[in-house]
DNA sequence: GAGTGGTCTAGACCACACA
DNA sequence: GTGTGGTCTAGACCACTCT
């Protein structure tokens, strides 16, 4: 008699063991998974089951499911992070996203703020990025990348960092952000982001602080953002 | 041969006509639904499609199933709406309702920012609530929520007006929020503003700005927030 | 035409709630 | 014990994609 607290439907182990295979590269980013019968063969449970586990991967943006062609792992290309990570939008016409500028990458050790969040020691190392990013050449967001350097060896010697830097832990170190926590606060700006951003110090901006997670729900980065919203707004659909 | 634009699978048919029971009245909030078995009989379908309807309905917060009871049509109570509308936590502690204090309440006609997303003409007749909101006797919201008067006849009536005003839309008047859109800015304190938050002129807020729909989509409520953002934060999860 | 996911059905058994 | 939702299975047919 197995515990009732230990229990998990089939169709939740199934989807753990196919998550599995993602975390190692099993199935990268793009591949045509097996299909359902395939799949519910190899695993011995029925292709009903194995659907389930599919869907909810699927309602959890992990795997594309396309009608007649197969099921896919999913590509964090450009149109796909806007979607889902990225929820500024202009205040009017149509969503883009914005360029970006690197001011300065640095090696260093964590705040406190920043250790706790990313489960790291205060000795621990991290890179730190600053950018600027911008909407139609206006600098419309300043931000602050920390990222613990054991999961991301070799940043530094990238010649240049992209701007959809989720599509860079996928391709060159297999860290696919998966899910991540926002808070938002109303701050002035400092006499340094002033700067940055062309407005007066003391500007009202909106601050975001991002902790993404990958597919084992561990934390990746965080991310401190200080944006301007006089023509764009953070936009949130609750159901 | 029906056009392939105007398919609809049968457990989406079966949804819209068990909403039509909750739009109608049919089945008020904290009804029990038939069993699965008996929905199925009585539409003709099989009892895994009425299945899938009330999945798909349960997945959006109208229904709430629990095994062994029943299906049960969502409460708007409280603890429901500050997990599903309310957004706004302390930085550290437990989430909590904040209290409110109505500042005005008057009939009036809505400016053109107001008209349009309430899709309303300028000379329709709104009410326009304005109160403040506290944690812990620290005021920390100011809004204003603009309602059509066509739909909340006899608002003025009232004796008081409650803290959850979803909950008394629903029982005065049987309107159901079922969902919401946020547009989240920074924004500095009018001299209003800050007598109200007791904080100085010009110290950033965040202006939350929320169209909330009824189960049918259209839009019923318009509330804009002024939020002091020293202790509280606005979070939200993505996955 | 062959292969895929999408829908629909039917039935079995389990876990839970309540009288 | 009876009735509910939760899980699992098996099979059928449809719509779509690609060759």
């Amino acid at each position: 008699m197995e515990p009732a607290v230990g229990f998990k439907p089939l169709y939740a182990q199934v989807k753990d063991r196919l998550i599995r295979r993602l975390v190692d590269g099993t199935w990268p980013p793009g591949m045509a998974l097996p299909s359902e019968f395939e799949l519910a063969q190899e695993l011995k449970v029925s292709q009903g089951t194995v659907r389930k586990a599919l869907d909810a991967m699927t309602s959890e943006n992990l795997l594309v499911r396309r009608q007649g062609r197969g099921t896919f792992v999913t590509v964090p290309e450009e149109s796909r992070i806007l979607f889902q990570f990225f929820h500024l939008k202009p205040d009017s016409g149509t969503v883009t996203f914005p360029q970006s500028t690197v001011l300065k990458l640095s090696k260093t050790t964590p705040t406190a703020a920043e250790a706790e969040p990313l489960a790291l020691s205060r000795r621990a190392k991290v890179w730190r990025i600053e950018r600027v990013r911008s909407f139609a050449d206006a600098p419309i967001i300043v931000e602050t990348i920390t990222l613990p350097v054991t999961r991301f060896e070799g940043l530094d010697t990238l010649e240049t960092i992209p701007n959809n830097v989720y599509e860079l832990y996928s391709k060159r170190w297999g860290i696919t952000i998966a899910q991540s926590e926002e808070r938002l606060k109303a701050i002035s700006a400092s006499a340094r982001d002033a700067s940055h951003l062309k407005c007066p110090e003391g500007e009202p901006l909106l601050l975001i602080s991002r902790l993404a997670r990958d597919l084992e729900a561990q934390p990746v980065e965080l991310r401190w953002s200080r944006c301007l919203t006089r023509t764009v707004h953070y936009g949130v659909k609750l159901r």
